[in-house]
DNA sequence: CCAAGGCCTGAATG
DNA sequence: ACATTCAGGCCTT
């Protein structure tokens, strides 16, 4: 009998989904928005401010996820191998400034770059007797200068990361209304910024505005479907323009399924590991 | 609609 | 040492 409600904490948090987790003895800590998280060995979570959060999508029927995504040997060999790795459900605006942030980057700098930002711009919290900086509010970035902001290592992005928060902050985008729409329209509104491709508008969605068939296709992933679903997908192009990513992501869906954002992140997973990527 | 080039930055590679 | 390349893209031409 396989207990589908175990979670790997490490793989999870490793998964190239957050950014600004650090593990102190046996605990896992994180900013997750205006908060900080604090995980033990079981998943369970505590927060600074007492709030709740179902962090780890709990309230996903995970079983009959994996059994609807593992429609090939590859997906099968992925869950089996990572079982307990889990899609985060984490703060809209901090992942909406972390993957404005990631684009053209890796992930140390990224982590580099938001730990800046945090510290720049956040308010400064003593949590278990560490310091922590949690993330800024959109309105604190939105006031900022760009020289601030690309004092924090994220050069020709700062302007992006200007805009993007003074959109949020003047309620040109709201994150609840975005979670209550579907994928397409809510992925249309995303693009308008400047700065959000098709990349980084799945990533926000997907881990962040609960749309579940996001498919976030970076160049690990075109790697990985190039050598495991060429003719499945018919993969001939050298880069992705913007229509063959939604003919690709059309793709995608009819193959796994709805939840097919869960596909892709263990994919992405087994990939990295198998190159020996580092994590945070 | 597609291809090519530029872009901040820091770590890795030659 | 120093130059070049590359990294979880995006925008403009």
């Amino acid at each position: 009998m396989i207990d589908f409600s175990k979670i790997n904490l490490e793989n999870t948090i490793n998964s190239g989904q957050v950014f600004l987790w650090k593990k102190q003895k046996e605990f896992w800590y994180g900013i997750n928005g205006q908060d900080i998280l604090k995980i033990n060995n079981f998943g369970k979570i505590t927060s600074y401010s007492g709030n709740k959060y179902d962090f780890f999508r709990n309230s996903d029927d995970i079983e009959k996820i994996i059994k609807s995504i593992s429609k090939d040997k590859t997906t099968k060999l992925a869950v089996e191998k990572y079982f307990g790795l889990r899609l985060i459900r984490q703060d809209p605006f901090q992942c909406f400034i972390s993957f404005i942030v990631s684009s053209n980057s890796n992930i140390q700098k990224i982590k580099s770059s938001l730990e800046k930002i945090s510290m720049k711009f956040g308010k400064k919290i003593e949590f278990d007797n560490k310091e922590f900086y949690i993330f800024p509010e959109p309105k604190k970035i939105a006031n900022a200068t760009i020289q601030e902001i690309q004092s924090c290592g994220v050069g020709y992005r700062a302007k992006f990361i200007l805009d993007a928060a003074k959109i949020v902050e003047s309620k040109q985008i709201d994150f609840n209304y975005l979670k209550k729409i579907n994928y397409k329209e809510a992925k249309e509104i995303i693009l308008s910024v400047p700065g959000i491709g098709n990349k980084v508008a799945d990533c926000i969605l997907l881990f962040s505005l609960d749309k579940l068939e996001a498919f976030p296709l970076d160049r690990w992933m075109i790697r990985i479907l190039k050598k495991y679903y060429l003719e499945k997908f018919q993969l001939e192009t050298k880069t992705i323009t913007e229509k063959q990513y939604e003919v690709l992501h059309e793709k995608i869906i009819k193959h796994f399924g709805v939840y097919a954002g869960y596909a892709q992140q263990f994919l992405f997973k087994m990939e990295r590991e198998n190159y020996q990527k580092n994590w945070l």
